[in-house]
DNA sequence: TCGAATATTATACAATGTATAGTAAGTTAC
DNA sequence: GTAACTTACTATACATTGTATAATATTCGA
């Protein structure tokens, strides 16, 4: 249960979804990554958004993508520090990451049609100003 | 675990989040509705996308809403068929609205940054035409 | 040497999507 | 008139995902 508004979902203090295809990404462009190295890469890209990459979630996801044959790994325990588990990405990844682009650009049309709805629906002044097109550098 | 394709997240066969704030646009723009004439609207909206409104989903959440005090119900036995409990907005209802605006901007703005970064990395080839910005009429 | 950073794992809970099934009342077609 | 369909809600169960907390272990800097 809810107590405080900052726990209410609608606050939006979480990832929808996009740690699976970020991680997909991340490794497509670079292989042989370990989890922590994956979460300092993500992000730097979503920094400005305040959303921390939770690291129990990453490492669970790395776990689920690999029983699925997403991704495979082996463990490093070269160099120093403590041992680090590498990932590729297979090919029923890149499978994977080409059918992810798809979804998610019918994600951001589902989120626009939602917003088509709301300006029929609602007065202007509690629509926030949308950018769904590419946002220019301010 | 996954077996298949079709049921692998990457094929995105889900309302991706948007069940709760379709919810409550709906009631916001019409108090009053109960569960099953909410599925019919939204599912109106978004019938272009094949995502069906999964019914038990949809109960639950009102369910939680009602909670949370973001909606508020009451058994209707009157007029023919089953009983329906027909379902209102609260204050705090509208309050929970107006942060799913800026919420789902916020994801639509991360699916974007996640772009930006595919566009970078994948040959164009594998990049879908995505159209974030409100779509013409085809 | 103490703490911070690196690197992974385990447990637990909530939110959400989905599948299946069941109850019950009203409507329609044969 | 009864069988099938539609309307309307509920219960149970499971997977995915986000998050919090904690534990383990190594390395490095002050």
């Amino acid at each position: 249960m809810i107590d405080d508004i900052e726990n209410c979902p609608c606050s939006g203090k979480n990832m929808s979804n996009l740690a699976a295809p970020w991680i997909l990404l991340t490794l497509f462009n670079r292989q042989g990554l370990h989890g922590y190295a994956i979460k300092k890469i993500i992000e730097g890209y979503i920094e400005e958004f305040s959303l921390g990459l939770n690291i129990t979630g990453l490492y669970r996801h790395l776990n689920l993508l690999e029983r699925r044959g997403v991704l495979c790994s082996q463990w490093d325990t070269q160099g120093r520090g403590p041992a680090r588990r590498r990932y590729t990405l297979t090919e029923a990844g890149q499978e994977c990451l080409w059918r992810w682009l798809n979804t998610l650009s019918t994600q951001a049309m589902l989120i626009g049609k939602f917003f088509d709805r709301a300006r029929e629906v609602l007065p202007a002044s509690h629509l926030p100003t949308i950018r769904l097109e590419k946002t220019p550098d301010t």
